[in-house]
DNA sequence: ATGGTAGAAGGTCTA
């Protein structure tokens, strides 16, 4: 089964070349962030039409998570169970059940930016990684096949960025946010895309600004962690660089990318 | 040091 994840940068704005990924990627799960509608305004019944299953946490103009499935799913949360006071939607979760395998449990993540740090902003970043720590934890005590998907906006290491002198001083790239990441990792989690290509260059992202996609200049943010469970059934994992090139549908693209894995 | 781009909302913030 295929599981994707793909920070949209508003569902509707883009719609019709979201649209044609699903068609040529047919990914059987798809977490999307950023969507920036509330839950009303998602267009569902075009994922509908297309034999999805729909979950949204949307929000107005900012932030805003859905979870799309070809299969079954169950025990829909929106929202970290550890994080009743968020006002923020930047998690939901579900139990997803294809026909001919076992369950697997997929969340989907937003990770707040954290710029500027230091600062409020960049102290929301770590306090959620650490909630999200937590959560994670609860879930392995599970062992079941489970994959956290999403923009971390963590860049975790040096050859995950084009310039990571640029990037010192940025909430993405701070030594303290690659230690909370590390952490999550270190829980027993396989990071997919760098399972699939060890040390290759594979960035996600590039920013609207200064020619950061003609010149290469990308990070890799967007990632899939997978449960000891969800590793033993990996087939393989990869990134959908072309979706940042302007395609026939006319409608400029988000400035991050799909990326996903495969799993028995 | 600044402003460069994009989106939603709406006369500004977030990324």
């Amino acid at each position: 089964m295929k599981i994707a994840t793909f920070n949209v940068n508003s569902i509707n704005a883009r719609l019709p070349r979201i649209l044609e990924w699903f068609d040529k990627a047919t990914p059987d799960v798809a977490v999307l962030q950023e969507i920036k509608c509330i839950d009303e305004k998602f267009p569902a019944s075009e994922f509908e039409d297309r034999g999805y299953n729909v979950a949204v946490h949307g929000q107005k103009t900012y932030n805003g998570v859905a979870l799309l499935s070809k299969f079954p799913i169950d025990d829909i949360t929106r929202g970290l169970p550890e994080s009743d006071g968020d006002e923020q939607s930047r998690y939901i979760e579900a139990l997803v059940m294809p026909k001919d395998a076992d369950p697997v449990r997929v969340g989907g993540i937003y990770l707040p930016n954290g710029n500027p740090a230091p600062g409020p902003k960049y102290d929301y970043k770590l306090a959620w990684m650490k909630r999200l720590k937590a959560h994670a934890q609860k879930l392995l005590e599970l062992e079941e096949a489970f994959v956290l998907a999403g923009d971390y906006n963590v860049i975790p290491q040096a050859e995950d960025v084009h310039d990571p002198k640029a990037w010192a001083d940025d909430a993405l790239f701070l030594p303290q946010t690659r230690a909370a990441f590390r952490e999550i990792l270190n829980l027993g989690l396989t990071d997919g895309l760098r399972q699939a290509d060890p040390h290759g260059v594979r960035y996600t992202f590039w920013d609207y600004q200064r020619g950061a996609w003609e010149k290469d200049n990308g990070i890799r943010i967007d990632h899939l962690l997978l449960s000891p469970q969800a590793a033993d059934r990996f087939i393989t994992a990869g990134v959908d660089r072309n979706e940042r090139s302007p395609s026939g549908s006319d409608v400029k693209p988000s400035d991050h990318v799909p990326v996903w894995v495969e799993l028995r």
